[in-house]
RNA sequence: GGUGGAGUGGCCGAGAGGCGAGGCAACGGCCUGCAAAGCCGUGUACACGGGUUCAAAUCCCGUCUCCACCUCCA
């Protein structure tokens, strides 16, 4: 069984199959920093970190490609505002977006293109769409896409150029049709000289789609495997993408992924709309990171997520399940080595990523291992935590995984000391037990539950872990 | 107006013609000194109205509600 992909450039889902056996390459479209990340965003690099993930659990080499926007209409405007550079709020940002990414176990791009950094390659492509009659060069340095001569133009999205609203605030700009967008966008007056760069046609920046066509190609090469993006992205960025590609020749992306997204209240989590929740303020909350990626994770990555906090909180518990197996387990057994996944989630995971599926076989899984685990079957212990651990890796959420080690964020490692009261506090436990002594023994453990530590007495003995409830 | 998509039990969330995914919550049981954790059991859910079929949450027709895109947006 191979991988199954929606692809919605022909509305279906499609057998992967990739250009180059066993190599995948992804082109994502990352973010324009222009401000911190929220949920939302976040979103998308986990739905992508899972698609990457299982393509190289499935034996592939993946080049993964996700782009940063630093520099737009949205960084120039709060540049103005702030008397910065734009530079530095798009500096600023990415740190905070890289700081989020790697919160969440989001391994790092295989490349992380700026936009800044490829003019030149833009200028390549913007030259050959002049030289091909795609685009035109128009007045006050600005240099169009000629929509009307890319027949195809509208097949992405099912728009129909003559169907489509007229965009409503272009008269300022010297198009030939409404529909045309930007390549090339000359400087204007009010814009800061350092946001410029030299070209053909004069002083000026990118337009924001061209950036993606020229980076794809530099990276990934003038035809490649997945394109992903937002479904918010599908028109007019994707649709704009291959009109460019296209038109100069290039055989562009062969499979179009595209996730939803994630609302909060009525609409969409946005930055425009204010209705944001941010990592940061989750963690605050007492969610940690694996749980919000769990929670980001779990439904699939087509569904909609209406974020609710009731939700993410169910969702912190599942995950708590899960933990509380892994460490359980590896208290017995060890950690082991985690190597295959079981049929079942990799059927689920091939019919287009169905981690809800997946999440299924995992929890499963996690019954046999549990009742093993009662049972002091040590054989059937180490199988399920292994294909456990083998599946939370392909989805990122191992908690073994040493991403997730946050120990040494304190500075001072208290462990030892913490392990060494504890020890103490359970001997007393212990000898008030012994002799039934109930209202001592629980008041031990009424108090360490108060300082945040969880006893459990299990056939071995009393275990206890930290703030977990 | 155009384009795509969604409405599933108390909640979250898969599925897409026929054996009730999974999780959370609830209830009963086992285990436990009591708990906790775990295990076993308990649910007759698919927006509404028609239709097709031996059989429909799943297909068809209609209706309602919601979301996204058509403007910067993951």
């Amino acid at each position: 069984m191979t991988l199954r992909l929606y692809d919605t450039a022909t509305r279906s889902v499609r057998d992967f199959v990739p250009m180059t056996p066993g190599q995948a390459g992804i082109y994502l479209c990352g973010l324009t920093v222009q401000s911190s990340p929220h949920i939302g965003h976040l979103r998308s690099a986990v739905n992508y970190d899972v698609l990457r993930r299982w393509l190289l659990h499935t034996g592939f080499e993946v080049t993964f490609v996700r782009n940063v926007t630093d520099v737009d209409d949205k960084i120039l405007q709060k540049s103005q505002e702030q008397k910065r550079p734009f530079w530095a709020i798009a500096f600023e940002n990415r740190l905070l977006l890289d700081r989020d990414y790697r919160s969440l176990n989001v391994l790092p791009p295989t490349y992380e293109p700026l936009a800044t950094g490829h003019i030149t390659e833009m200028h390549a492509l913007i030259q050959s769409l002049i030289s091909s009659g795609n685009a035109y060069a128009a007045e006050g340095g600005d240099v169009y896409f000629d929509v009307s001569s890319f027949p195809e133009y509208g097949a992405l999205s099912g728009q129909k150029p003559s169907d489509m609203r007229s965009a409503g605030d272009a008269p300022d700009r010297h198009k030939k049709d409404a529909r045309d967008f930007a390549l090339w966008k000359g400087v204007k007056e009010t814009e800061p000289d350092d946001a410029t760069w030299p070209s053909p046609w004069g002083r000026g920046r990118p337009g924001w789609h061209i950036e993606c066509s020229a980076m794809a190609r530099r990276y990934l090469g003038d035809e490649f495997d997945i394109h992903g993006g937002g479904l918010d992205l599908t028109f007019p960025h994707h649709e704009n993408e291959i009109a460019q590609s296209k038109a100069a020749g290039l055989g562009f992306a062969r499979y179009w992924v595209h996730h939803a997204l994630l609302n909060l209240g009525e609409s969409k989590m946005s930055k425009s709309l204010g209705n944001v929740i941010d990592l940061d303020s989750l963690v605050e909350s007492g969610i940690r990171p694996v749980e919000v990626r769990y929670y980001l994770a779990s439904p699939h990555y087509r569904s909609r997520i209406d974020y609710s906090e009731e939700a993410l909180r169910e969702a912190a518990v599942a995950y708590r399940r899960i933990e509380g197996f892994v460490q359980r387990s590896v208290e017995v057994v060890g950690p082991g080595r985690p190597k295959t996944v079981p049929p079942a989630f990799a059927d689920a995971m091939h019919d287009d990523l169905n981690t809800s599926a997946a999440l299924a076989v995992v929890h499963d899984t996690i019954r046999e291992g549990n009742t093993a685990l009662a049972a002091g079957d040590e054989a059937g212990i180490r199988g399920a935590l292994t294909a456990v651990r083998a599946m939370l890796g392909v989805l990122g959420i191992d908690p073994l995984d040493p991403a997730w080690d946050n120990s040494g964020e304190n500075g001072n490692d208290l462990k030892p000391v913490v392990d060494g009261l504890v020890a103490l506090a359970l001997e007393q436990r212990a000898q008030a037990r012994a002799r039934k002594d109930w209202a001592a023994a629980d008041s031990v453990r009424d108090q360490l539950k108060n300082a945040g530590i969880q006893v459990e007495d299990t056939p071995t003995g009393p275990r206890w872990t930290v703030g977990e409830h």
